[in-house]
DNA sequence: ACAGTTTGTTCGTGCGCTTTACTAACCCGC
DNA sequence: GCGGGTTAGTAAAGCGCACGAACAAACTGT
């Protein structure tokens, strides 16, 4: 009596998966905890010494991991060698293509700081001769590169899926458009495409202080966001999780929105209608930041009150962000959600700054080279 | 350099792990295509026959699956002998908690059909009278049973974490109660409990049609959610994900809650308020049902635009849900989320009825015992 | 009768991790 | 200065798991 149920979630598992899984762990708790010994990354990850071993030899062959001599410290005992991923020896090309003029990007080291930027402007291509600009983007910053590049993150805006492909980016004039399978044949290097939004919530995770279970809305031309559900980001049926900017706003009407409709919450946060009508009424700076605020509280309340989460990460123009709007959002939230459970939620501007696409397209690729791929 | 960021979500994996999740497989396999020889497994799963060989004696042994004699088919080669799950072998005790007059029980076999039902009224019963029901109720399904009962799945109203504490059911007046593993020791059987509305998102994907990206909103005397994210079920932060009950929807006032705010989302669609105002005015049934739909439509749109949902299902009476209510939902999310992407989307009324948190209780229990526990 | 096909098992191999046992290198105390 | 205690890392043997090759069993078709 079969169902069409569909429980079955599960693929075949040999051996082989274990042990690149296990390869997976010894390098992300080196890359969390620093550089330590082979004893210690036994206990760490609860493998024997032996296995170990034996799993460091196999990443020092493949130069992913460096012996740093003894540990200097006066115990019993032999002396432990210490082991870390070769920091130094690897850079990570992260791009942010989601301004609105110009493409950006950077050599970032495995820590996840930038050593060496590039701006392109945009001159208003789009697409091939937008692809040919990150191409060239790319190359640029490759050739600037004296030491071999882990991979290439990129953080697009638009709807990206799963493998890359960039179903439709309208200010870029993209559509299903290949990028990543294009860049990785024409660049020779492993190159992961995403959201823009997607890869900022990443960034924070990574980088930042953002817990598992947060949404990152990065306010700019548009508003988009990342969310990250227990330590790992949610894509969405279609693919397009995250795209909160054309969702109305409250029951009282808006400002026309370019989809259409009244009262997106684009047209409440965009930042260049936000300057405008800082600019039309400067004195009523804050209010105008505070409304806007308690707009964006309104619309994720529902979100934070399903999702259960912790807290919500602003990215964007601190100056715009930081004061009365990210407070005003924490009060609507906090008055229009459960009281139990929202005692510990935040509403908090994101440290990362203008980087945190670049560092979240390089967080992705930290993660897909070093995690379970 | 070490960071502080959490990227390491690895844990240790042993071949034996692998055997546990071949073994799992070849469960799922077998639940949701039905009977099929050892060869066909071996097609289906990616294994060898060797090894379906090995994984499915274990599973004879266990007692698990039978074999069920040799097809009868003409075809050239040895005829196949049939192996399955024993779906006759075994029940499962789904019981639901969150009807506020009485406890629900049943025995279900192992495709989710109800066999067996017991209704426990409440009486008011809280605390550990509640708890004592529950044992109750239990324990004379239990003694109904001709063949073993594979576990035991509860649906319980108020948060839940992963443990199977009730962190709070203010209906029952539980905080902080181990009922989980209360239970299990004792019946002497696996014990689950989940929250209510979550189980009801589990049977509606196992049992019902529910895709993989599926909200389930469960409306009775409160309104609960459960969120099904690729096929798994969203806890949250505080294991309180899906409480949108109290979510205050609109931007217009609205009926005083409870909880002491006004226009929460249970004001606008509990059922006893929603028979309250169809008695006072019965002419405009229509009109009421539909005005209560188009708030759950303004409630969901930000949390379907932020998780891509493709669907979003409606459980509770029928008569008041499946009419204008669920059109002016879909209508209302349909004007206030993104046209490109809204195409598909749907809202639907379950077809599951009143057996939907039994059923879902009985699938995460099949889910716990023939899944990747 | 015999070739061809499909099923299910037996046997030997390789991989991955473990336990046990060992060496190396340090501290300390007598 | 020399053995006892401690910790790091390696070597050898064993066990669990899946695989490929080979084989026996049982059917169809000519």
């Amino acid at each position: 009596m079969p169902l069409r149920s569909s429980l079955r979630t599960t693929a075949k598992s040999l051996p082989e998966h274990a042990r690149g899984n296990n390869r997976s762990l010894v390098l992300q708790t080196l890359y969390s905890d620093g550089a330590m010994s082979r004893a210690d990354l036994a206990r760490a990850t609860g493998l024997t010494r032996v296995t170990i071993s034996d799993l460091v030899a196999e990443l020092l062959g493949d130069a992913l991991v460096v012996e740093q001599g003894t540990r200097d410290e006066s115990r019993p005992g032999k002396p432990a060698t210490l082991v870390d991923i070769d920091r130094t020896g690897f850079r990570i090309l992260g791009i942010d293509l989601s301004a609105h003029d110009a493409f950006r990007g950077a050599l970032l080291d495995l820590d996840g700081r930038l050593h060496d930027r590039v701006t392109a402007p945009l001159d208003g291509a789009s697409g091939e001769l937008a692809v040919a600009k990150v191409l060239d983007l790319a190359r640029e910053l490759i050739a600037r590169a004296a030491v071999p590049i882990l991979g290439v993150g990129i953080g697009s805006p638009g709807v990206v899926d799963l493998a890359g492909i960039v179903l439709t980016a309208p200010n870029l004039g993209w559509h299903d458009l290949p990028l990543q399978d294009r860049l990785a044949a024409d660049l020779g290097l492993p190159v992961l495409v995403a959201n823009d939004a997607n890869v900022a919530a990443l960034a924070e995770h990574s980088f930042g202080d953002a817990l598992s279970d947060t949404m990152l809305v990065k306010i700019g031309n548009g508003v988009g966001a990342g969310l990250l559900v227990g330590g790992t980001l949610l894509s969405g049926a279609r693919f397009s999780a995250g795209e909160i900017g054309h969702v109305v706003v409250g029951t009282d009407g808006g400002e026309p929105c370019a989809c259409g409709k009244r009262g997106c919450l684009e047209t409440w946060l965009a930042t260049p209608r936000l300057e405008a009508r800082i600019a039309a009424d400067p004195g009523d700076r804050d209010g105008i930041l505070a409304r806007a605020g308690e707009r964006l509280g309104i619309a994720l309340a529902p979100v934070v009150g399903a999702l259960d989460l912790a807290e919500v990460v602003l990215s964007g123009p601190a100056h715009l962000l930081d004061g009365p709007l990210a407070r005003a959002a924490l009060d609507t939230l906090r008055s229009r959600t459960m009281a139990e459970f929202h005692g510990d939620l935040s509403v908090r501007g994101s440290a990362l700054g203008e980087d945190i696409v670049m560092r979240g397209a390089a967080a992705m690729v930290l993660s897909g080279r070093l995690g379970v791929s």
